[in-house]
DNA sequence: TCCCGGACCTACCACATGGTAGGCAGCGGC
DNA sequence: GCCGCTGCCTACCATGTGGTAGGTCCGGGA
């Protein structure tokens, strides 16, 4: 382990780093256990068994695959915890980085919903490694929320927020499809489909979450 | 084709029934590509061939797995229709029989999900199909709600029932995994998981949809 | 009685899969 | 010089796959 991670910066990515990220891009299209390594060795452009000299079994491959695509989150983790602690706005700050992470790369999205349809006792039990810290953060905020009145009491925040992830997730994983029937009325306005598909996620999100401001209320965050 | 759908009553399912079924079963859990027909034919208790005689290859078991899949949602689709001109509280009768059909059958949604991932081009097409007419019928309902005032104008209806079917099928496709999630906090309460789960996602629906009544509204179906 | 067709079976095949065994070029260290 | 290691390769294999060929049993007409 720990064999050759390092890039040499003039060669651009190593193979290893290559395979994986092919991998993650077949394994989304197609699902994993339906992806040969062959068929990511041909992508990479090596023969099988150079990709089996890197990951000596196509699980072990599964395994680096799953700790990529949970790294990856990890690595915009600090960007959403700092949105998260910014005072006014926040909420919409942390879902939208959130949405634009997965927006920008649709292919861990799918990877991810994949993942939990193929394998649901694995993923739980990295999902639940990987989530405690920020929906414990989040789910108090909604609580405090509803203690100070800016939020629907009627809101259950556990179930809330796995809704809302799988607004997202699923949303975005399925957006290259669903898209198509988004066609009509166009306006005029000059958002993408993919624009306007994520306005209307947040606007759900929010609408959901926040009561319409009863009279004088403290108001945190309205939209 | 037609060959010998009949059932004879008190034989119970016929053999191509069953096959369907529990390939769905299997689809749902494992996804199509990586069910083999051989663990099919197993799971029915026949020999792989005499599964190859109702379907003559994989690929026509598909066909006619997804017919399966879209005619069952074709036999609930009137009683939508019906709760969708009822009047007061339509809405949340649609989205209750929509949210109720696939809580029965999450293998549905499970497979729904699965193939949009793995066939989109296909999937666009089904889904184009029978979606037409309910989602045409939705939509106006939302347009004419904006009108009145009683739902939210920034709302964008056509990317508003994606999202909401979205949230549906994917959510209670990934219910069995993600329930996991939701173990604390039973505060007494007498509440199915299930059944938080449901009630959040209905509650979502909802207040993303309407505004909560300005001031003296026409006021159509409130919560 | 014979035959036909439906429903299921055994036997077999070509092929792709994941994986093993082992070789070979290059290169830094001694 | 040559040893040993890394990185990649060719050759090969056992297994499981979807699919074909062809047989058997059986019930219902003609």
């Amino acid at each position: 382990m720990m064999a050759k991670t390092k890039v040499s910066a003039a060669e651009g990515p190593s193979v290893r780093d290559r395979i994986l990220s092919e991998a993650i891009h077949l394994a989304a299209a197609r699902g994993f256990e339906a992806t040969s390594i062959q068929a990511i060795a041909d992508a990479v452009g090596i023969r099988k068994q150079s990709l089996l000299y890197h990951f000596s079994s196509k699980e072990l491959l599964h395994e680096k695959l799953i700790e990529e695509l949970v790294s990856g989150w990890n690595e915009v983790l600090p960007g959403v915890m700092l949105a998260a602690s910014n005072g006014r706005g926040r909420f919409e700050a942390v879902i939208r980085a959130v949405v634009e992470f997965f927006a920008a790369e649709p292919d861990r999205a799918r990877l991810l919903l994949r993942e939990v349809l193929d394998r649901p006792e694995e993923m739980r039990r990295v999902l639940n490694h990987h989530s405690q810290v920020w929906s414990a953060v989040i789910r108090d905020y909604i609580k405090e929320g509803q203690e100070l009145g800016s939020v629907d009491p009627a809101l259950d925040p556990e179930t809330y927020i796995l809704h809302i992830a799988t607004l997202v997730v699923s949303g975005l994983a399925t957006f290259g499809t669903m898209s198509a029937f988004l066609r009509s009325e166009h306006g005029g306005e000059e958002r993408t489909e993919l624009e306007r598909y994520v306005d209307e996620m947040m606007r759900i999100a929010q609408r959901s979450l926040f009561l319409p401001r009863p009279k004088k209320q403290i108001d945190v965050d309205a939209v």
